[in-house]
DNA sequence: CGATATCTTGAGGGCGATCAAACGAAGTGG
DNA sequence: CCACTTCGTTTGATCGCCCTCAAGATATCG
């Protein structure tokens, strides 16, 4: 039993929140705090389920607590592109727009703290701390989606998949350290699918970064990198190591 | 000599301005407009000139009223890729970031509103329909920037000259018409930087494209397409012709 | 009309996709 | 405990789309 569990309650206490510093709510006073506690509701999802359709009606908006949410949009003919991975403290959904414009999963087991659209909405009329944070996340999506385009028009197969896995490091292993490690949050196929890439492209390309020595892989899911600088370099990237979100 | 020459005057008047409607400015008032049109300032480019590049310091924020504006990122190596093309009422710039992410240039002759981004933002806290504008742009370029992640990590090279040269038809030409035709806003080397293609790729698929009877060409610039859902069919585009943005 | 930039077309090669099969891990039931 | 299934992953062989390199055509401008 932890002391923040989000599964076993409706309301967890906000004050013990994990991503209370970095979520839409980051800047929230106490008060201000109150309100969104008022109209906010927990829910978990397991991994691999699918929370809402391309084109269903999306009538909240909400906070990533824990775990990984996809966002992915097709082509008619079932090609698919991953267009968004949503780690703890990313905002989904948009005030304005009733409708999903693209598929939502959980890559992981999950859980959301939601807002019903409508509250939410008068809430940001209300309280600039939440407006101005949802701004400001909003454009770091923006870079964040730009340098993806870098990625998908440019880059190589090798360079795709490191460029996923430093992110993936860089964002959930501990910041500084000899060796980086990290659990993968998604499958193979959804990294193909993030990366513009197929499935077997992405085996080869672990395998040869693996062979070569940049990345270290326990069981399926556990990467570890010894030399970060080292895998940057496979990713293709600035000499300074500097990320734009 | 038009009604509005922008690059006559430092300050056109706001009421006769093309894009009063459709800019961050979209929802002022009458008063909202005139705090505006204080802080505002035309400039002017050449295309082909570069505005700023990746890493300068950006101290304004602003409107493109007349012209194209191409957001482009490179990698070390000299790869580029073109991450936003910005059309009249599109807004450049970022409220709280000092340095472009980017390399900004002008696709064609260009004229931008400008606003020093500190008076901006002050107007930014003060006045809400700014503000909310923004926020409402910001997220439109956030789908339009996921849509063009599909683009470019599934479609195909003459899917994605197909897209392309539907989105120019579509934002510049009349929109109901029983032939479209626009002046394409960039060259074949932007169009390549822009679809993650080579500039003889994008040439070859722009002769299959007429060949096909698909697109019409008159010199080099100028397009029509006899029947958008013909060339909607050819960047496989979703059925009902939807589009995000 | 020549100079230069831009665009088009052609020939060949490589990277990643496709097709196919083997492998490994996790779960099920006898 | 071990066959058996299932699903995700890895590896191999081949194909084709787009890139690369190269030359020629067309537009623009002095």
């Amino acid at each position: 039993m932890t002391a923040f569990s989000p599964n076993l309650m409706a309301r967890p206490d906000c004050a013990a929140c994990p991503i209370r510093h970095r979520a839409v709510c980051a800047r929230c006073e106490a008060d201000e705090l109150a309100q969104l506690e008022k109209i906010k509701i927990y829910r978990s999802w397991k991994a691999g389920e699918t929370i809402l359709f391309d084109g269903d009606p999306m009538d909240f908006v909400g906070s990533v607590v824990t775990g990984c949410a996809m966002l992915t949009r097709r082509l008619e003919d079932g090609r698919s592109q991953m267009v968004g991975l949503l780690m703890p403290s990313d905002f989904l959904g948009r005030p304005g727009r009733s409708t999903a414009p693209y598929e939502v999963s959980a890559a992981t087991d999950l859980t959301l703290c939601m807002f019903r659209r409508a509250p939410f909405e008068k809430l940001l009329v209300e309280v600039p701390h939440i407006r101005d944070r949802l701004l400001e996340m909003s454009l770091d999506e923006l870079d964040a989606a730009r340098e993806w385009m870098v990625l998908l028009g440019r880059k190589t197969a090798r360079e795709k998949v490191a460029t996923l896995l430093l992110l993936v490091l860089r964002r959930s292993s501990l910041p500084i350290s000899g060796v980086a490690r990290a659990d993968l949050p998604i499958t193979r196929e959804a990294m193909a699918s993030y990366l513009g890439l197929t499935i077997e492209t992405v085996s080869r390309q672990m395998s040869r970064l693996r062979a070569d020595g940049v990345i270290t892989l326990e069981g399926l899911r556990k990467v570890s990198a010894p030399d970060l600088e080292a895998l940057a370099l496979a990713a293709g990237e600035d000499s300074d190591g500097a990320t734009i979100a």
